[in-house]
RNA sequence: CGGGGCGUGGCUCAGCCUGGCUAGAGCGCCUGGUUCGGGACCAGGAGGUCGGAGGUUCGAAUCCUCUCGCCCCGACCA
């Protein structure tokens, strides 16, 4: 057997990584344009399952799709004090266009907030016009150091959610209510146990009151964002004179919120489950569900198996699951199982001529491994159940991972002890949760050894109160402590 | 953006230090045949001017300058 083409995990996991990606032709690095990456037909297939999920709960949601211009006046950046400062580094400005110097540059956005701004100033007069429920599916810019596939991109696909209310109240209620529905995309569509919680000041989103969070841990125990929800306050409401009139006819500012996941979660996907043999799927975002493949020798053998293979198909399609019938005539029936096994399809059926003879069929599950042989009368329920099991196998693999690598730490020595070796290549992260105030200063000591505070779990599952570790002030609950993607 | 590494058929790479015949190998690809239960084999064949630009030279993949991109490390970030 040839060497696998894939650098195994224990090896260097940033290098599997990307054999992951490229081998399960999710996408490749766009060579021509720096920092950016070709999302392939296999890799956006999948985005187009999240997309899916996503907009259904959106929409359910009672919000509206829209789309505003890709390009934002320079301008507009600079009318919320934070949020000018926090993405300034990375903004790309168009300056010339149709042959002339722009009297006002462009912005290329990097999020939409701004532009929003002003048309929600435009929009909304009265407490009637609220809520104002909008989310629009976008790409953006933003001018990354340093790029890895899905995780960091310069240019990068995701959805912004951008909401208006009459009060704090409810605008929080909103930012919560997205917080839920995207850990329920990630836990039960992808697989990926999350943890919610809160930015602390030093981590939130610039020009946000407050940030929350769902971070996942990745294999290699670094932690991943996957997805945030911004409470805007009233911040962007003075910035762009976003007023309405209230049931008692005061003039007041709307209260904002946004929030977005991005086409990280599919690196993060990646990260959750994949192996060493390649991309690993759960079936909920799996575009290829299943694949069979024929195996034969002669032409008689062969014409039996794929009248088989087609009555199979068809059984299995009406239990609402397709499966591909691999009949490429060139490579080996071998050559096929690895095929599929790298690109991550979760269940492959072999069917050669012992088992037609036999009525029988063989499914062998990507992320065990395990084979069994049954009769082809039962197939079409068992795939079903074969597929809602392995999604369900590796939702409890990744919990159970997560699980054994969070730890608790009374000092900040025995936090810095336990993350100081820990890198994306070599693995060994852990998510420590200890008691550390929200403060600046605290960031900054985690700082020195390149960790930081993931978030303050919205739910305690540990010891409830303590002392700050830096500090020595109480706090209420232990934060999430990692280092991260 | 700083440090390091690297760009040679589709892929992985050799050649470069010490310029010089028609630039090589393996894999992949195409054709034909034999194969086919975990990456098949034989035969024939197509395909590169060496990331790009400029320079040195009689002569550049090889030396020099600039530039673009990729990877790794760091500072910044979804």
């Amino acid at each position: 057997m040839a060497e696998s083409p894939i650098t195994q995990r224990s090896q260097d996991f940033a290098a599997w990584y990307q054999d992951v990606v490229l081998h399960g032709d999710m996408a490749e690095p766009a060579e021509i344009v720096k920092g950016c990456m070709v999302i392939k037909p296999n890799g956006y297939a999948v985005w187009e399952v999240l997309q899916r999920e996503l907009d259904d709960r959106f929409k359910a949601t009672g919000h509206q799709n829209v789309y505003f211009p890709l390009l934002i006046p320079q301008s507009f950046l600079q009318k919320e004090a934070e949020h000018v400062e926090g993405f300034a580094p990375e903004l790309a400005i168009v300056t010339i266009a149709g042959g002339k110097k722009l009297e006002e540059p462009y912005v290329i956005r990097p999020t939409s907030e701004t532009i929003i701004g002003h048309f929600f100033a435009k929009w909304i007069q009265s407490y009637r016009d609220l809520p104002m429920l909008l989310n629009q599916w976008a790409n953006i810019i933003r001018w990354e150091l340093r790029t890895r596939m899905f995780l960091r991109t310069t240019e990068f696909l995701w959805q912004e959610g951008h909401t208006a209310h009459s009060s704090h109240e409810e605008a929080l209620e909103e930012v919560l209510r997205m917080l839920d529905v995207y850990a329920d995309v990630a836990e039960n569509i992808m697989a990926m146990p999350v943890i919610k919680g809160q930015k602390t000041s030093a981590e939130k989103f610039a020009g946000a009151v407050r940030t929350y969070a769902i971070e996942a841990m990745m294999q290699n125990g670094l932690a991943l964002q996957s997805g945030t929800s911004h409470d805007l306050g009233q911040n962007f409401g003075r910035a762009f004179d976003v007023k309405f009139q209230t049931k008692e006819g005061q003039l007041d500012y709307v209260w904002q919120t946004s929030w977005g996941v991005s086409t990280r979660l599919i690196g993060g996907l990646i990260m959750s489950h994949s192996d060493d043999k390649g991309l690993v799927l759960p079936p909920k975002v799996a575009p290829v569900k299943s694949v069979l493949v024929p195996i034969y020798r002669k032409d008689d053998e062969k014409a039996q198996v794929l009248e088989a293979a087609h009555r199979i198909a068809a059984d299995v399609g009406a239990q609402g699951v397709k499966v591909k019938i691999d009949d490429r005539e060139g490579p080996s029936p071998g050559a096929k199982f690895f095929h599929w096994e790298r690109r991550g399809v979760p269940l492959v059926l072999e069917l050669g001529p012992r088992d037609v003879a036999a009525n029988n069929i063989v499914l062998k599950r990507r992320d065990t491994g395990a084979k069994e042989v049954l009769p082809q009368s039962e197939v079409a329920a068992r795939i079903p159940e074969a597929l809602a099991q392995m999604q369900s196998d590796l939702y409890a693999a990744a919990k159970q991972r997560l699980k054994s690598n969070t730890v608790l730490a009374n000092s900040i020595d025995e936090v810095q002890s336990i993350l100081a070796d820990v890198t994306a290549e070599k693995g060994g992260g852990k998510f420590v949760m200890a008691h550390l105030k929200d403060d600046p200063v605290c960031d900054a000591r985690l700082k020195e050894f390149k960790a930081t505070v993931r978030c303050i779990p919205l739910v305690d599952e540990y010891d409830g109160p303590g002392k700050c570790i830096v500090t020595g002030e109480p706090v209420d609950r232990r934060v999430v402590i990692a280092k991260s993607y």
